[in-house]
DNA sequence: CACACGTGGCC
DNA sequence: TGGCCAAGTGT
């Protein structure tokens, strides 16, 4: 027997209200804090998120802090967290608040929804968990939830199909009381982070287990269904460190660059081998290699070699001295 | 719409 | 150990 959503939804409050751990952004619902968490936990665990999240409300304990912070230290405080443009866009949105709302967080979804950095997901969680109000908050976790609650096998990349669940999303928490609202959105969440994980599910402890037709066909292992990512490319680089009185040689990509641009960057050569002669045209010889490193960024997967360099003459046009004192590291 | 954007944990 | 993933948004 399918159970009802009101029904379902009493059964994940009640496990919630038992079962939530204790998060340091759940202490408050002011809505600065809980904006600031949510920003940060985009695509980042938990775990991870807490000790960044304790030190930025301690420097920036408000919007109005923030707007008025130099961005190098705001970027200092979120420097290993990853994806740096979120802290941008945090206080870009910061500066908003106080130029269009006189420093006082808005309190309607659309507005919220305005911010830079804030899109559907974020604006209908801060709505919920800060102002009581009810839109549907979908995130991977929830979009999870709901295909094993109804065994559904589309694919959740599809725009339609989160369309579709967005909406079923929406019943679900229209159909709860009003005083269970600022809970509803987290409760589904918590539920797909601590029960309902992507790989072996804790179907014994889920209170929803008994109207989960997932389960009830055995396929909650290989659900929700995503259609197969791209292959991974893998790509070899060089870069050289050259450096002259504690500076080193950096350029600066272009803005209209595809790949990062605007960001400092050494000299360096990407290709299926090393390449001297890449280097032997911005007059830079390659001495001995003093390190290795990678990085993977969407389906490129970058392995590099690190070489001490040596500038033969004049440096080239597009390239600067930089202090070392001016990384970020 | 496909892709860029970081990092750390897991098997 | 390398591939895959995890509380998305902007372009």
């Amino acid at each position: 027997m399918p159970v009802s959503l009101r029904q379902s939804g009493r059964l994940l409050l009640a496990w919630y209200r038992r079962n939530a751990r204790d998060l340091p952004w759940r202490r408050t619902r002011d809505p600065y804090a809980v904006w600031v968490s949510e920003i940060m936990l985009q695509q980042t665990r938990v775990e991870a998120v807490i000790p960044y999240y304790e030190r930025f409300l301690a420097r920036f304990p408000d919007v109005k802090e923030l707007a008025k912070a130099p961005e190098a230290e705001v970027l200092e405080r979120w420097a290993g967290l990853g994806y740096y443009r979120r802290a941008r866009q945090l206080q870009a949105a910061a500066k908003q608040i106080v130029e269009r709302h006189g420093g006082v967080f808005p309190a309607d979804y659309e507005s919220i929804r305005e911010l830079p950095g804030v899109g559907e997901y974020t604006a209908a969680a801060i709505a919920g968990i800060a102002f009581g109000l009810t839109y549907a908050a979908l995130d991977g976790n929830v979009m999870r939830v709901m295909a094993r609650l109804h065994n559904d096998g589309r694919d959740i990349g599809q725009a339609r199909t989160r369309k579709s669940m967005q909406a079923e999303a929406q019943r679900w928490i229209d159909a709860m009381p009003v005083a269970d609202f600022a809970d509803f959105n987290q409760a589904t969440i918590e539920l797909g982070a601590t029960i309902c994980t992507p790989r072996s599910p804790r179907c014994l402890g889920c209170p929803l287990s008994a109207g989960c037709l997932a389960r009830r066909e055995g396929n909650q292992g290989s659900l929700p269904y995503k259609s197969a990512r791209q292959r991974v490319e893998k790509l070899d680089m060089a870069v050289a460190i050259v450096e002259r009185r504690g500076r080193l040689l950096m350029r600066q990509r272009p803005d209209d660059e595809k790949l990062m641009p605007g960001f400092w960057e050494l000299p360096q050569y990407a290709s299926s081998r090393i390449d001297a002669h890449a280097f032997a045209a911005l007059g830079i010889e390659l001495g001995e290699r003093i390190g290795a490193f990678k990085h993977a960024i969407t389906f490129r997967a970058y392995s590099g070699q690190v070489y001490q360099g040596t500038l033969e003459g004049e440096r080239p046009d597009e390239y600067r001295w930089i202090h070392g004192s001016r990384l970020v590291l």
